[in-house]
DNA sequence: GTGGTCTAGACCACC
DNA sequence: GTGGTCTAGACCACG
């Protein structure tokens, strides 16, 4: 993984952790890294990432008991929210990149339900 | 201009031409560097910037005149293909990494719409 | 035991008996700790604890019968003003400390009657 | 200061600074001191000031903008909570010492309004 | 082994 | 000067 250096190391860390939630990397319940094994992994400081689990922890994406590990949580209304968020961004992206080529609305809504017909969805 | 490795350079200047074409950068029959000019902005060989000239000069996006220089096409049909290219390019992104959070077509459409409205178009 | 340095140690062992009439610990006509043991007890100089012994003895609070030892007094009356002392110092002090947050007195009674309904008193 | 070693010092120090805004030490706006400074005058780590000053920060209790220093909420709202909090816990403890003495509720009350009354308060 | 706290000291960004 | 992040390494509590 690589970090880039205008973004703190841990916000970029719990990024990584939500997007493997998110993508089915890390299921509910699924034990994640210790964080020193994360930190020689990564090759960061173990303070770093302890930061990071510990928001993770405050916003209750994980549960974590001294001497047992960390794991993501099993609330399935959290995991949810997280992904209506992650869709709701990719939503919001997509539009205003259409919106970019100067078409209508209206226009972009018949361009997806066209390429969505012609695709056959798999 | 950062070049990346795998791609010839001379495809990646078209690209980069091809990009300020569609987002309005260059204009049709607007003149665009010369060849020795670009050649040098880029560090790149003047061969270089031939191959991808010539390139764009067969595809009809440029049009050159030898003392004078070259043109962007005046030929909107030209462009305006260039831009729906770029356009279905970018629907069909867009939908897959929709589709990729495992909602139906149906909801992506309705997630899109309500996005819509409650942005109040800029 | 730990003892402060600013009050007399004797008052202190009256207190701490006191208090243990009062909470329960020392039920009337129970016997005492021998002057003697408390001493080793609690590692002060026999004269100490004597000199609490006779204070007590002479409130009342303890009878002594030589070669017998000591005990609590088996008079209620006394018992009862000793847990009424204590228990308007009690009042007085929560009700300073609950006039300190700016509320009026009638104010403080509702908070506490709020409570009491809220608590289902075990 | 002194700290206890079985809290977190910390938590001990965000509990101080509670307490000051309770109790009127520190008014809504009020600066307070930098994490150096009060660093220096507890005799503990500056990260460890951070970590209190973070946590306040997260729970909205003060501002804070670099560069220029960290300054109590002016946010009456959350003010009013903390003192209300403040409050219920005093009520609280006062009811539940008052009835180890094993008197019924309502004699409770009577004696608090017996001692208000008497007190002619201040 | 795990997580949680703390220290010492560094560097950066802001103003 | 201020706050914010990061590293290196230590110690403790839990199981």
């Amino acid at each position: 993984m690589e970090f880039n250096k205008v973004e703190p190391i841990y916000t970029q860390i719990i990024e990584d952790i939500k997007l493997k939630i998110i993508n089915g990397t890390y299921l509910p319940g699924q034990e994640i890294p210790s964080r020193r094994q994360l930190a020689k992994d990564l090759g960061v400081n173990p303070n770093t990432i302890q930061r990071a689990y510990r928001e993770m922890e405050e916003k209750k994406l994980i549960v974590t008991s001294r001497g047992q590990g960390s794991f993501i949580t099993s609330d399935q209304t959290i995991i949810n929210s997280l992904k209506d968020e992650a869709l709701s961004r990719v939503v919001s992206q997509s539009v205003e990149k259409l919106r970019s080529f100067g078409r209508s609305d209206h226009e972009i809504i018949e361009l997806i339900q066209k390429f969505m017909k012609g695709e056959h969805r798999k």
